[in-house]
DNA sequence: CATGAATGAGGGTTCATTCAT
DNA sequence: CATGAATGAACCCTCATTCAT
């Protein structure tokens, strides 16, 4: 290929053409770059007003290039929930709910999902959350699977008041719900913009273990 | 000057426009049918994934009808934010909390909310709740207004217990979001399939109320 | 997420896309290119008669392919508006009006802007006449800049009648402006389809001169 | 297509029509009104951007009046066309061009002309010249007919000049062309508003004889 | 693997025209 | 005749996806 192409205007740098970009090495976090691209991007603008293009120029790649390792947009989403769902399994592996009092449990756990928030993953939470309420399909799918990790730990954690008969089995499936949707309420609340959840959030731990186990008059006991 | 100016390789003939199915007298409501047929289309599809054409269809009309009475498709969302305000709003007025015991009030206000979404208020929430975690713009503007009507009904009714120095001042903005959460919550799991809660669903004001005046421990007692 | 949004009645299948004309290797005039067919699809149509469509068709592209290169329609109008201001301007600063006596340079000038016009300029020129003399904002903008080239050149060329004393300065102002309307009123009825000035048109520069220099009573002095 | 295809264009005074049904006193107006209003309109946004909802408002009617009045938006243009055929007509017959001088006849039948575009002509040319130099049908057909008065009058103007051997015939032609082309080049150039041509536009008629019988030499002979 | 121009189906929207009232 | 809501073809434009380089 000659390198007088038809460029017309000549002088300038007459270098011989290189690859634009030499051949990578093969490198395994490209997946990941790009797919924190798209959290961000998707945060900013949802799902749906991101086109392939925003993530790309945010990935600082190509738009093809997006093509390499994920089949499609939409398989963007989906490995944003896997990621969600691995954190949730493994955060709720960790918490050993079972072996430990609600007193010193409770906190612990809700201090360590806040926290996680607090990083990155509101954003994703905040994109699947809203395809999951839009999505019909998806949501059967996956839907489950996003809250399932909570209702679990929330399931074990109760499990011995349960098993005392302080609280009785039909009891304890709504139990453990409210208990998740205290959280997930939380949550949303936070993503919608609540200022002042923003600046007291850090005491939402304590706040909502004493809310759970004593309920709002606890202090006037 | 369409007729005229047709000439060249483009130029092709008029189709004959044929009105298929004559259109009905006038229709006084025929905005709230278009925003009716819009939700449920939104409910079912998402409100991007949503197509004028699909609304139309929904509603009986031709697409360009839409358009003489929302100015946009945006519009049609922000008509159902207006409603969702509005209903939200006249629950709130309608809601003497101030004047009666929580034990009374919380149940009865819980179901009353409740009872909406069974009914279609659910869809709206749905789509427009996913919106709002999606659009920064819109979340700016309306996100507060959203939950506002919870947040001051919760206001009033624990107004009394903080009176009397059951709460000090700073514990009742973070109660107060507890609470809101708590309900939040349960809608968000409800809309995102939990078949139990569907199943139950007419026992959580007596639940929650339980929940939220003396925690779960309630039975041990 | 359009494969797993579908559902219910509007959901349908995705028609594979298939390629039917593998697309040309890079082309870096493709700019001009799709100028090229706007100006001839314009010229035949008229700006607005004339759809991107059209457009496309006659570049042998596709219509989104036009967007890679301009904003939007209107832009293809500004390219061309530009192109032929820059025409305008090449030819004014060859001219060196001033250098010369105006029985030479007369002619020569009129002769140049006309052959231009014998060839493409005169479709572009037509379209953009059009389109000033019917958008108000373009007008503003673009209206001086589009005869100004002209009006420069005719000044010039009267400059030194003009500090012989010849011609008073006021007189100056409208002389090249008749000037400049002689030419411009001679290619508008030009454009108009007048059959005489078709066939004639190689005459017109000595004839213009001659109108110019002594009026239409020359060969009777 | 005929320039008459407008209802009851044959009768010149529609007093003779007399309604069968005079829900409305029969207002001959209307149809005035109506052309007026679009010729404001046109004048301001230009033919093609123009809706006829903007018409209707402008006129002070529902959009579908427009229909009983003009066939379609098209005829609204044709009848402008016709109009304006109309007045070059009445003022070509009123001129006694082989009657008079030259000196006199020439600035008095410019000052005519301009007068004209002052008022209200001048909106219509404006919107008709785009349209011709824009469509090609229309223009074959009315082209001929805009300018054929200033030609025909332009002729019989200088129909003794010729006569007496002054101009020989074929130059007749150019030279007649030459003054259309002189007048309409600065109809167009103040329609692109040109501002000297503004201020001055009364001086025009004197100037332009002088070039005309002169050339711009005349002064320093 | 990376690139990014090309693609074209499909989206939201406009608007001339109709017609029941 | 006047009205103006309804119509739907057609427009301009977007953007996920492909593929030659």
């Amino acid at each position: 290929m000659s390198t007088h192409s038809e460029c017309g205007k000549e002088g300038e740098e007459k270098t011989i053409r290189q690859r634009a970009t030499p051949r990578q090495p093969f490198d395994p976090g490209r997946r990941t770059t790009i797919l924190q691209a798209a959290v961000r991007v998707f945060a900013r603008k949802g799902f749906h007003r991101t086109t392939t293009k925003d993530i790309a120029r945010e990935a600082g790649l190509a738009e093809g290039t997006l093509y390499n390792h994920f089949q499609n947009k939409d398989a963007l989403l989906l490995a944003l929930l896997d990621g969600l769902n691995e954190t949730g399994r493994r955060e709720a592996d960790f918490a050993a709910a079972d072996q430990e009092e609600l007193e010193t449990f409770l906190p612990r756990y809700f201090q360590q999902r806040l926290d996680a928030l607090e990083q990155g993953a509101g954003d994703a939470l905040s994109v699947i959350l809203a395809e999951l309420l839009t999505n019909a399909e998806l949501r059967d799918t996956y839907a489950h699977s996003l809250v399932a990790p909570t209702l679990e730990i929330a399931e074990r954690a109760f499990s011995r008041w349960a098993g005392q008969g302080r609280l009785r089995p039909e009891q304890l499936e709504l139990t453990v719900r409210a208990v998740a949707a205290l959280f997930l309420g939380m949550v949303v609340m936070r993503l919608l913009g609540d200022e002042t959840l923003r600046q007291r959030w850090h005491e939402l731990p304590d706040a909502l273990t004493q809310l759970v186990l004593h309920g709002i008059g606890k202090d006037a006991v």
